[in-house]
DNA sequence: CATTAGATTTCGGCA
DNA sequence: TGCCGAAGTCTAATG
């Protein structure tokens, strides 16, 4: 992973980070005493204060004081930011359309700059079904075909971590991307890049989308590129609740 | 404003660093590669990945991946926290009753842990939302029609309570349904509901929608119940407009 | 402590 | 893009 750190910097640096890690795409912390006035859906005025700020990706932004889970203001994704500097004070402002609206800070003090490129191509599983299915394969590895036998779990690579990587029955490596609902053509995406990753070995290696179903997309891209389907729906039951490797406690 | 930072910390330091943040109450950041799992009112799973950790002084705790302005996993305030290090891997445990759940974090790898004591006594002063709304038509009752005159707000009805009852210049009763956003359907029938608390008492009573606009559905759906709408913007200002230094643009 | 209604709700899905 | 409905909604107010 990719981080820049930087403490107490002077206004002129604040304002150069800042528009670095817009450039790179970075996900933006910073830590400051600052001003906030909002207008928009509503209008809001916030005084002198030091908060945090955080700025992805995405076009989020988000100011959080020291209390409620809730940032104290906010501009949702798609955000479109402006800087200024003047007589020491950093100004961003980020402006979004439909609705119209805008988020202004001033910027008085900057105590810490942070920003990072990460690796995070993971998403939420509401009912943890994807760890399940995993369970399950490695319990019984001919769901997947006969004679496959898994290696390991959350394997590192560049583009993040692979679900479970094996070898089937003639020894070839295989790479599993597992998904617990109707996938598409991004877990299929996801899956050549990992393959893109382990390429550079200059062996073959088959990727397996397992998933209980895929749309047509993703069916054509997979054949693209001369990958597989398995067809596998996840266990339907969080069975022996609290045997995950968090549990740590008792 | 007191304040500490540290890169690329050891396990058993991340450790110390966090347990050191909770014992100042202070705002702490991590920048980690961790996996999540949580339990309580639903149950998920959120694999490996980096991700920016918040935990606060009134015990919210949030994590945020690079994308969308909500935290991917949170905790309110109030949540108990526990710490752990096994194996290099250090674990945190945040905890909270009524409802109970939890939510816990396996850090693999911490790429910046910094926590703050900061001064911020200002709150948010916050304008255009409902209750505006309705201040602003009883100061000028005209807004909704020439003769109109508000008698009660928050009337209550076995369907709720009404937002401003009042007549019109025929001593019609007329009851008004606020919103202060782009109103849909479901204000219609809500507006419905109390008309048809009132046709009890065999009388005709008016039902007006206010709204800064509606949905086309919304509009049939007045007409159809022979219900108006009438088009207001909440007001956009504070009670107390300071002179703000921040509109530097333009 | 339970219920209720509003929110700069956000977010995902679908027409 | 707009609209609808769900959310681990959160939050403040009220009984």
């Amino acid at each position: 992973m990719k981080y820049l750190v930087r403490e107490n910097p002077e206004a002129i640096e604040t304002l150069e980070l800042i528009e670095d890690a817009f450039s790179k795409r970075a996900f933006l912390i910073l830590i400051s005493c600052c001003r906030v006035k909002y207008e928009g859906r509503a209008v809001s005025r916030l005084g002198l204060g030091d908060r945090i700020l955080i700025i992805k990706a995405d076009g989020s932004f988000l100011i959080h004081q020291n209390r409620n889970l809730e940032p104290v203001n906010w501009q949702p994704p798609k955000t479109k930011f402006k800087t200024m500097i003047k007589d020491d004070i950093v100004y961003i402002k980020g402006v979004r359309r439909y609705p119209n609206e805008s988020l202004e800070v001033e910027i008085h003090k900057t105590y810490l700059v942070s920003f990072f490129i990460g690796e995070d191509t993971k998403s939420l599983e509401l009912a943890g079904y994807e760890e399940d299915m995993a369970d399950m394969i490695f319990k019984n590895p001919d769901l997947i075909e006969e004679g496959f036998r898994p290696t390991s779990r959350e394997y590192s690579t560049s583009q993040g971590f692979i679900d479970i990587i094996g070898k089937d029955k003639n020894g070839n490596i295989t790479v599993l991307e597992l998904k617990s609902r109707h996938a598409g053509v991004n877990a299929v995406k996801q899956l050549k890049r990992y393959l893109e990753d382990f390429e550079d070995h200059k062996k073959f290696v088959r990727g397996i989308l397992v998933a209980p179903s895929i749309t047509e997309d993703a069916r054509e891209l997979l054949e693209e590129n001369k990958m597989e389907f398995v067809s596998l729906e996840p266990p339907n039951e969080l069975k022996r609740e609290g045997n995950v490797t968090l549990d740590f406690y008792r």
